[in-house]
RNA sequence: GGCCCGGUGGUCAAGCGGUUAAGACACCGCCCUUUCACGGCGGUAACACGAGUUCGAUUCUCGUCCGGGUCACCA
């Protein structure tokens, strides 16, 4: 008894943007397949004409490959299972819808697109009334003959039940008097989803299909065209859904209105994708040990299907930050800098900082990388401030002693021979030892007339070292001159 | 509306009939400290409700309520 390998697909639509919902399940359909040595299988579903979109399967490839899950086989990488794309399949599928109809188990439905539009209003979502399911011979072939377009449509039991067994919800069972004589073949000859969806499945081999909740109820209508076929129905893996909030709270599945964003958006926003695929990882699976920082090879050895949770859940951006600032701070200084780079040339472009030094305050203290320019902005330029910012209760700081603070470290700094990191510090905390003052009632006062704002990355000492001799000084001087005047 | 699924703190989420009901995020407090952050310590906060089954239910069953999904010649 050879064990059959399992194979999963992604199979996308090429929209040219990429759902983190959609992403979450091709990180499941890759988990699936590597945590037990199977291949993962990438399938581009473009049977829509109307959605095509220029360079979108791009934006697949690029995605896949930034999220680290590697396919075995795709478009790109050919093996005996191919073509990948559907549309370069679309000869193969009417044959199949056709062998039905032969076999009395699928029928072409005539009916314009306005009678179905009138059946809806009439009826109040009752559906297609299966006008052309028993249409007599002579009638279909007149048809025909005069060339009227036709869809075809699957004859679904009138009556009876059909049940099946998902591995994650269990057994699902459903009337089938719920189904619809659903359409495989389109009047424009396409394949509707849902048809090619079975065909290819099964023509490539797939053992486990792996795919949001929202196609449960889908399902058993997948399940009676792999009967209609004779063909072996796939292992089910419905994964709970991933919600979002709107503005108003509302809560419903993760949507360009609620609460989402791409995979692209969010990694332009400074997120790093193995923190995304980390954190989504964990929406709706859950370790047997608990951890929580993974990498994607971690993940797949930790990886069991019994881990997948069946309730939906809420993509919270609180805890995705707090897992990118975990990443974050594990980096190398030099790994920061690199990803902090286009954002300290979009608020220091003018400058040319030490970046070492800059990283080395940003480092610990920064969550999301667009964090960046608004947090050192001040290197840049002094901004405009007042001078009650220079009174802090807690240093001790007040409009009397703040003036002579900001004279003295000034006259100090002046002095200093060289200008150090160390140095600078020595004679600031040296000073108010000598003043018998604590270290904050000197170096508030500092701080704020070299920065100009209440809260820095870093402190006194570092952003002195940073801006240098020349720019500390005319900024303290100011400091001294806001606080005289108005 | 019919059908399907779900319901443990604000959020994620352990738990598989007996627990002081874990842990993480967020929040709050304290410590560290040159602001903020990091780090350390501590705290607030949950089994939707009602019936069963049982010696015993967060765990099993049913009902109610709430939430979501789905009902296309879209994928």
């Amino acid at each position: 008894m050879n064990k059959q390998t399992v194979r999963t697909r992604f199979a996308p639509s090429p929209t040219g943007f990429m759902h983190i919902g959609n992403l979450r399940t091709a990180l499941y359909e890759y988990l699936v397949a590597k945590s037990q040595g199977g291949d993962f299988v990438l399938r581009i579903e473009d049977t829509d004409q109307q959605r095509y979109v220029e360079g979108a399967v791009e934006v697949i490839y690029k995605t896949l490959q930034t999220a680290g899950l590697v396919h075995d086989e795709g478009p790109d990488k050919p093996k005996e299972y191919g073509p990948y794309v559907q549309s370069q399949r679309l000869a193969m599928y009417k044959p199949y819808a056709e062998q039905l109809i032969k076999e009395g188990k699928a029928y072409r439905c005539f009916c314009t697109k306005e009678r179905l539009d009138s059946l809806k209003e009439d009826t109040q979502g009752g559906g297609y009334d299966r006008h052309c399911r028993d249409l007599p011979q002579e009638e279909i072939d007149r048809l025909l003959a005069e060339g009227v377009p036709y869809v075809i449509r699957q004859k679904m039991p009138l009556e009876g039940k059909t049940t099946f067994t998902d591995t994650v919800f269990g057994e699902i069972t459903v009337d089938n008097s719920e189904l619809q004589d659903q359409i495989l073949i389109k009047t424009d000859g396409y394949p509707t989803y849902n048809f090619a969806n079975v065909i290819d499945d099964h023509t490539m081999n797939i053992t486990h299909v792996v795919r949001g909740s929202e196609y449960l109820s889908s399902t058993p209508k997948y399940n009676l065209l792999y009967e209609a076929f004779g063909w072996e129905i796939p292992t089910y893996i419905h994964l709970p859904l991933i919600m979002g909030k709107d503005a108003d709270g509302n809560i419903a599945k993760l949507s360009k209105r609620h609460g989402s964003t791409g995979f692209e958006d969010l990694v332009n926003e400074g997120y790093l994708p193995q923190a995304i695929i980390n954190y989504v990882a964990l929406l709706g699976w859950c370790p047997e040990d608990n951890q929580e920082i993974f990498t994607l090879d971690e993940l797949v050895k930790a990886f069991k299907i019994s881990g997948i949770s069946k309730s939906p859940s809420i993509f919270d951006y609180d805890k995705l930050e707090w897992f990118n600032a975990e990443y974050i701070r594990r980096m190398s200084d030099e790994e920061f800098t690199k990803y902090a780079m286009p954002f300290y040339q979009q608020s220091m472009k003018d400058k040319n900082f030490d970046w070492s030094k800059i990283t080395a305050i940003l480092h610990q203290r920064v969550t999301k990388f667009n964090q960046i320019p608004e947090m050192t902005d001040f290197f840049n330029q002094l901004p405009e401030y007042d001078k009650e910012m220079f009174v802090n209760k807690k240093s001790k700081t007040n409009l009397d002693n703040a003036p002579k603070m900001l004279q003295i470290a000034t006259e100090k700094l002046t002095a200093l021979d060289s200008w150090t990191k160390d140095t600078i510090h020595d004679c600031l905390i040296n000073l108010a030892v000598e003043l018998g003052v604590k270290n904050g009632t000197v170096m508030w006062p500092v701080r704020i007339a070299v920065a100009g704002k209440k809260v820095t990355p870093g402190g006194a000492v570092e952003i002195l070292d940073i801006l240098g001799r020349e720019e500390s000084l005319q900024r303290l001087a100011k400091g001294l001159v806001i606080m005289r005047n108005s």
